[in-house]
DNA sequence: AAGAGTAGATACAGATCGGTATCTGCTTTT
DNA sequence: AAAAGCAGATACCGATCTGTATCTACTCTT
């Protein structure tokens, strides 16, 4: 509590991202994107049913059948409340990803340490993701692939995501004197993206170690020359 | 001495993937995977249309009907060349998969240095792919994202892949003196899975000299060790 | 010239796809 | 108690899916 209290006062990005992503009927008791714990409601069932499906067997092969009969309701139900299959889609994307951010952050957030532990923190914690059986890789970066990027309402809900979890980067690096957060970002989103992949191909969870690794060369790098020069910019570097 | 000659000979590996990959009908004339050329047999046609379709689609909802009318053949065709839709893919996967290493090696040899910079320039070959307005991810991820990994013939096809990829990444490195290729390998494997999906779904291409930069901290640390004698740390280099 | 092999065209089979219409209950609100 | 809304059940729609059967036409070999 402290550390995610410190955390929070000081960036103003994560700030945001931690109040928005508090949700209580979330409830995680899992840490696959596929098992966060929905209600009982007809759409809360529908949902975890659709999640698993999609997560499992992919967006396009899952048909609305499967669906409704794994959710033990009727097909129309998830018409009316979704419209149509790209609505449900839609919905579980968004709401699968607010589920795995909540559970990704107060995971992060029991690490005791500064803002590099917290931020060297998030590779354990994708291992564990990594980790679990019905870990089926992100659902975001299989849609990527499935869909065509031309899907104007996909890159919204992705670009959301991620715009959630560089902001938080990006705070962290910050705190750390960085002067050039987006570069950071940049590199754990390649860090991120590779473990992912890298972890669902091979079925082998250690890559979010190595992944960690060449984070931490980078931070340490980060931290050599915050020391030297607490504000100055990389310009003004490489000419002393 | 021809720089490639030199790095066939010293790397075994790498020896017998470039010697494989050699095949005439290739003859590639752009760089993505999607558009590797093809011959005007029925069966080139089907697999060039295939390759496209599936690239640009995805593979479970691109119809076999689809592939036949856009390569011009009847569907008969198709089933007498491949058997079944899992034929077809599996076919078009290890082709582009081919033609794709035969590319990529082969501009990287165009690349004069020693085995570090041929390394490096991986990352450079990776952002002429990524900028290829065909450029659509990599097929092997997008597969291993679209089934379910318990498909052996998939894995098995991916694994090759992979396989080449990491036997040249290993004995570049070992070249260079390194203590322990197996890390290298998994540090480049992450950093070109993480480039590649980076590049896919936010659609820069830049992700490529991210990757390349991260490449280089571990490259001038892996050079340090090397050269120095053992018991020296890396904390020297921060002030050269 | 005869036969074998390849490929095109067409039609079809059985299943599943996304999506809708209709009707019957049940629960909640008023 | 009456009204309104939600959800289940069923049947159906047209389209598309993978895969096959059949028949014809062309080319190459012997």
């Amino acid at each position: 509590m402290d550390d995610l209290t410190s955390t929070v006062e000081d960036g103003a990005t994560s700030q945001v991202v931690l109040q928005q992503e508090s949700d209580p009927t979330l409830c995680l008791g899992a840490r696959t994107l596929c098992s966060a714990r929905y209600g009982n409601t007809t759409r809360e069932k529908l949902m975890a049913a659709a999640s698993w499906s999609f997560c499992h067997g992919g967006f396009q092969a899952t048909g609305v059948d499967t669906i409704a009969r794994r959710a033990g309701t009727a097909k129309t139900s998830l018409y009316k409340h979704f419209g149509n299959k790209d609505g449900l889609i839609e919905a579980v994307l968004e709401r699968e990803g607010a589920a795995w951010r909540a559970w990704f952050f107060a995971e992060i957030a029991k690490v005791q340490g500064d803002a590099e532990a917290q931020l060297l923190a998030l590779f354990d914690v994708l291992e564990l993701w990594f980790s679990d059986p019905h870990f089926f890789g992100c659902p975001f970066i299989n849609a990527a692939g499935e869909f065509d990027m031309q899907n104007m309402r996909l890159r919204k809900i992705i670009a959301a995501h991620k715009s959630h979890l560089n902001g938080w980067i990006a705070a962290q690096s910050a705190i750390l004197g960085d002067a050039d957060p987006d570069r950071t970002v940049a590199y754990f989103t390649l860090l991120m993206d590779g473990a992912i992949v890298a972890a669902q191909v091979s079925g082998n969870a250690s890559f979010a170690q190595h992944a960690k690794e060449l984070a931490e060369l980078h931070l340490g790098k980060l931290r050599a020359t915050a020391l030297v020069t607490p504000h100055r910019t990389d310009d003004s570097l490489s000419h002393s």
